[in-house]
DNA sequence: ATTTCTTCTTGACATATGTCAAGATTTCTC
DNA sequence: GAGAAATCTTGACATATGTCAAGAAGAAAT
């Protein structure tokens, strides 16, 4: 139930058993089933969720009802609305299974208790967040100012993870374009 | 000198006078020329720089020889190319001096020295982190799948300090449009 | 297996934004 | 303060992408 996590632990800051123990005792374990919500829009954001298994992915509503998704999330991931988590105010985002899921639960007091009481936990969080910035800063560049098609074959390139277990359209919406524009950018693709 | 840098860090982890000098001591500081560079693409970048006064941006260059705005940053706040400083890779950015800056340099063994031996520092940083992780994503937000006059809206409400120390055309490669657009969104949205 | 829901594709057409080119402003530099 | 850069605006036109609508294909549920 653990492997994931005490491996994406180890990797960034060497622990004893003890220490990993400590961190274990403060998640709770959760089952998500397909299309079921981590968090809903409205809701405060009261928990980190780090996955064990399964996907997911988080969204924002916009005015006119369609969806506009900000992240996935695989095994070895983390997902939450840090936003929310961190100021207390109501989410925007919607967080929902792609997937089954096994989830770990960290929610704020626990978080908190680990980063003051565990060095090991703070430095691995720390890295952790470095790893998110420089990736979501590697997003942007491979967004922005980009044709649809360019935007695509660097996500095809760099994320082929998510083009083979997300449905085209979430990837359409992923990458700011349309579903139909999406579908006749892979048929042209194909044909070269 | 130091002003801004020990305001930011106080505001985020309460630290003695001992382990404020001790942080100081680490830094080198810089003055920069508008128009010249803190980093050039094909370096290596060995630092990171806090502002102490003026306004710098980061862009990579695309394939027509056009900038790609990432990053502008003010008075208070860090620039660096964290991917590259990380990895150690070879950086694709550019950060050049809009304006006179004053600067406090952190270079690779600094930072560690400071991570290592200074705790406070280690929590600094990663609600340093923590902030840049969330403006990105709201940054993406604020982005994606937006028309350009929403995307400029959007700006203007969150950003009103790069509105008005930024050329508009470093803003509309920021936002990922032409200027020519830009201007005209301008002017349309002024007779309203 | 049949039904139902979800996802993907395709066409015709509309529109936002980009491109190129020129001139008008504004800002820097000496 | 004059000349040179840099920045911003505007027009005419091209084009990528969005919109709407319908049907096909695929996956999930009973």
């Amino acid at each position: 139930m653990f492997e994931l996590l005490i491996k994406s632990i180890q990797d960034k800051v060497p622990s004893t058993e003890e220490e990993l123990h400590l961190c274990k005792t403060h998640f709770t374990p959760k089952r998500l089933r397909r299309k079921q919500f981590l968090l809903q829009e409205g809701d405060v954001c009261n928990r980190m969720a780090f996955i064990e298994k399964g996907a997911l992915y988080s969204y924002t509503t916009d005015a006119k009802g369609g969806q506009r998704v900000m992240q996935f999330a695989f095994e070895g991931f983390w997902i939450s609305d840090l936003y929310s988590f961190f100021t207390r105010e109501e989410s925007k985002l919607n967080i929902e299974a792609l997937e089954d899921c096994e989830l770990l639960l960290l929610d704020h007091e626990q978080h908190d208790y680990l980063l003051k009481n565990v060095r090991q936990y703070e430095t691995y969080i720390r890295i952790l967040y470095q790893n998110a910035y420089v990736a979501l800063q590697q997003r942007i560049e491979g967004t922005l100012g980009l044709t649809a098609e360019e935007k695509y074959s660097h996500l095809v390139e760099q994320y082929a993870t998510i083009v083979n277990r997300v449905p085209q359209h979430l990837i359409a919406s992923y990458l700011g374009i349309t579903p139909e524009t999406l579908s006749r950018i892979r048929k042209q693709m194909a044909s070269r």
